[in-house]
DNA sequence: GCTTGATGCGTGTATATACATTCTTGCCAT
DNA sequence: ATGGCAAGAATGTATATACACGCATCAAGC
């Protein structure tokens, strides 16, 4: 019926898949990480800290994958509700030091529990093969956003 | 050094690396489609359109994986621009039915070349079996949604 | 010291996203 | 017929995202 045969192919669109998959799997962390009062964003944030201790806003940039001016109003959001604070480098004074609080760790040590268990449940629903297959393409886009 | 060497299993977080795989496919078919005036969102909500025909919000919702509210700011921006019409249903005057216009159809079929271009570099770059894997992600983890 | 380019960030703007809520409309039982 | 509930959509609000651009600072020469 449609004269459009050719776009069928983009059924298997990978930025439809992509996006499909990152929002269905970050409503699932949404809801449960609902309860300790934070989002993926800010849980992915404070873990990145406290496993790395403090990093400048660009350096959380490339680590977690997204823009810099991002980082800047993610980082600014957590730091207005006290679970990190910016300090300026006192080496270098166009950097910023980033920092997860006292208040911050603590919030991420109960959201974890939470995390885990939806991290675990998601596993399972997908298989581990196509969990690995997740980190993998995450990691090698990472990498080609510098090459090409 | 750190004292929480539990937390290092967040490095695995599937919602870090679903949402930074999506940022990254995203960015390389936008940086693609930028040419032809549109972003991934748009795209595929014109490619759905041409493919299947006049939808309601609702169904779009469903076939894309977003929340309603969200599809109707998306269809409100292609209706502005002119890619799409919006109008009443007859027989529901509660449902809106969104079609493609031939602007849009126009549009849809140039950047359909520079898309098709995109998603072969990238499933290369990532191999055939993690892209079915992405997209399997994304069609089951849609079917929990209305599940749990 | 000053210029020049590079580097690290922040802002303006536009889009994308979703939850809570409200609005409109349809439907159904009484 | 109508009152109440359900369904489809729009709006208010907050966050997430990135590009274009500008500002501050550093490093290298000179």
């Amino acid at each position: 019926m449609e004269a459009t045969p050719h776009l069928r192919e983009t059924v298997g669109c990978l930025c439809l898949a992509a996006r499909r998959a990152a929002r269905a799997i970050t409503a699932s962390f949404d809801r449960g990480l609902r309860a300790h009062g934070l989002r993926s964003t800010q849980f992915t944030l404070l873990a990145v800290l406290a496993l790395k201790g403090e990093q400048t806003i660009g350096a959380l940039a490339t680590i977690i994958g997204a823009d810099r001016t991002t980082m800047t109003r993610n980082v600014a959001l957590a730091a207005r509700r006290g679970l990190v604070t910016v300090a300026r480098d006192e080496a270098d004074a166009r950097s910023r030091r980033v920092a997860i609080t006292p208040g911050g760790r603590s919030t991420l040590e109960e959201a974890f529990v939470t995390w885990r268990t939806v991290q675990h449940t998601l596993t399972e629903a997908m298989g581990t093969a196509a969990a690995d297959g997740l980190r993998r393409i995450a990691k090698d886009r990472l990498a080609a956003r510098s090459g090409a």
